[in-house]
DNA sequence: GTGAAAGCGCTAACAC
DNA sequence: GTGTTAGCGCTTTCAC
């Protein structure tokens, strides 16, 4: 069975009895065409089963209805829910995604942003937590239309960028732990190497500080967001510093890995050793016990980083180019069971101050 | 800063003082073009910065190197490592792939493949174990190029699939645990509607008489492939068939929901009860313990599913429009303790007879 | 209200 | 070897 080859808006014109133009000024639902005629061509088109040609619409009207979407990789449940938030957004205003992974590699970043800018996509959502600066810029500095989100490029203002407070996230956690009475915590930071890691670093070294506990490096151990590196953070944590009675730890994944390691321990959660998580994946309410954590609002950060593109794209200005969004306190069961009672079921608690 | 309008084909050839067809001729890497002129005309896209225009060569070529995959969610790790496999061979290839899930909704799929249609990609690779099988029929029988993956639409031979022995894994399964010595074995099967589903069913059913056991079906429940289905599932098996020392699990993210339950029942893994899981996604070599299950070759799976949908798109014969890919058992802790002991780090081991 | 014609940027026969 | 020309399918001035 071949394929029909698709008819064109010419067939339809044919058929109905009209020139191209008409036809095209119906399909698009333009006004100035009599009744009797848009009939006509819809009837045709409609027998004819026609479908616009996207290429050839895209090359006339100088765009595609596409958005290319570039980040690590889509294994990290954190990236899904963001994707989720960002398709959500791009599918409601009839845009598709074109997703590219670069696996962390720098390389493959700037391969796909040449190869996007073929003008396949009217726009970029970049979700890069590493990644080359200077390729931003070039990117922008070209006046592509670009959205960067959960990543601050400081030196320019020129960039929209979608980020979260990340130091106030920190603060969070680590008020909730103070107040439920612990005092030894210690910290299983992500990345080195990024933002986002430097200011949680921050705001854990600054609760301490408010509170007058000591800051002890030892305490301190950075990781790599995936549940085998919290595991064998924790284990080094267990083995250096075993008095611990709780552990603030950048990510949810990396949380779900230290649970392993102080089971295996002998030790309990929450009794033995408390813990709260970053970021709150669909995953962390369902761990055993169920994780403290540090929500990040992933979804709408997507859906909000598509929103500024749109605009960007429609051509309207970005009265805040810098958009930061909160994090909220989730308390569960994984902190706290020797202070009070805390109901198993997500207990959202915004800590303000 | 305005963005700086991209220049054309004929741009470079005027700067290079040549013909349009020469720079063509060039830039896709023709032969028959002198030297001398092919320095010219790359020094001269060079300096212009120049990139084809995706859309007018989409339209004069009338291929876009685009690939449309549809699936109900990117959320489950079964399908991220699908996907994985999928964008590896895709990239490799030169194709970008566009994404588009229906959240389970058959409607969104007619919707998608419709504007997929419109010649926006050049073929498609569909993810959809449920869906309509007569928009799959309307789609290939336009004779659009369609690899089917994971799922088994019968009634056609001209559909291209990429599919898994479900059976077998069962089979594989359940001889792997009364291999054991374990006899009252309970069954948590997927979402009910689905053909692995019912492959897997027959599986536990053939396994169990072959062995000359007993078949009782309070042992058996529906689930949906999520972990909180597990979890209640596995409530329900407990409570109601108290005496089970071991259970299949049709899915990985169920039997830790499993895992859950029965911890939570005071029960332990594998003492008082073994466990098998399905998929072997990232996950499963994670838990606590490390769990015994049927691994799906899904990284294959995609690539494969690519690989024959640029056969098909390049006019190629498909030798065998259905390819069983077949599952293998990978033992870990959460089966077996008492037999003999196991390494908990990945053992794979074919269960071949 | 409707149609003829030009053009979006690229490729590919076909001449020279 | 290189250039001329005619599309690919659609939108959009600009006449009528």
């Amino acid at each position: 069975m071949e394929r029909s080859k698709a008819c064109t808006i010419a067939d339809v014109a044919r058929t109905a009895g009209v020139s191209p133009t008409t036809v095209s000024l119906v399909l698009n639902g333009k006004s100035g065409v009599a009744k009797s005629t848009r009939q006509k061509v819809l009837k045709a088109a409609e027998t004819l089963n026609y479908r616009p040609n996207a290429s050839a619409r895209s090359l006339a009207l100088q765009k595609t209805n596409m958005l290319g979407v570039i980040l690590p990789d889509i294994g990290s449940p954190f990236y899904t829910e963001l994707i989720r938030g960002v398709e959500q957004e791009a599918g409601a205003q009839g845009y598709y995604l074109v997703l590219c992974t670069t696996s962390g590699r720098p390389s493959r970043e700037q391969m796909y942003s040449r190869l996007l800018w073929e003008q396949r996509v009217d726009g970029l959502v970049l979700l890069t937590p590493r990644g080359n600066e200077s390729f931003i810029r070039g990117i922008r500095g070209n006046g592509f239309p670009l959205v960067v989100v959960d990543r601050d490029i400081q030196a320019r203002d020129d960039v929209v960028e979608v980020i979260v407070n990340n130091f106030n996230g920190a603060i969070q956690a680590m008020e909730h732990l103070i107040g439920c009475g612990y005092r030894r915590i210690g910290f299983i930071n992500g990345l080195a190497g990024i933002q986002a890691s430097q200011d949680r670093l921050r705001g854990y070294q600054i609760a301490l500080q408010e509170h007058d506990l000591p800051f002890v490096s030892e305490w301190v151990v950075s990781s790599d967001f995936t549940q085998e590196g919290g595991y064998a953070a924790m284990k080094e944590l267990l083995a250096v510093s075993p008095s611990l009675d709780a552990v603030f730890v950048a990510s949810d994944r990396m949380a779900v890995g230290a649970m392993g390691a102080i089971r295996q321990d002998g030790r309990r959660i929450p009794d033995d050793i408390a813990l709260v998580g970053f970021d709150d994946v669909p995953l962390a309410a369902q761990t055993d016990p169920p994780l403290t954590t540090v929500r990040q609002p992933m979804l709408e950060m997507g859906a909000l980083g598509v929103k500024l593109l749109l605009r960007m794209i429609k051509g309207k200005a970005i009265e805040h180019p810098k958009v930061t969004l909160q994090t909220e306190l989730v308390v569960r069961s994984s902190t706290c069971a020797h202070t009070k009672g805390v109901d198993e079921r997500r207990v959202r608690q915004v800590d303000d101050e």
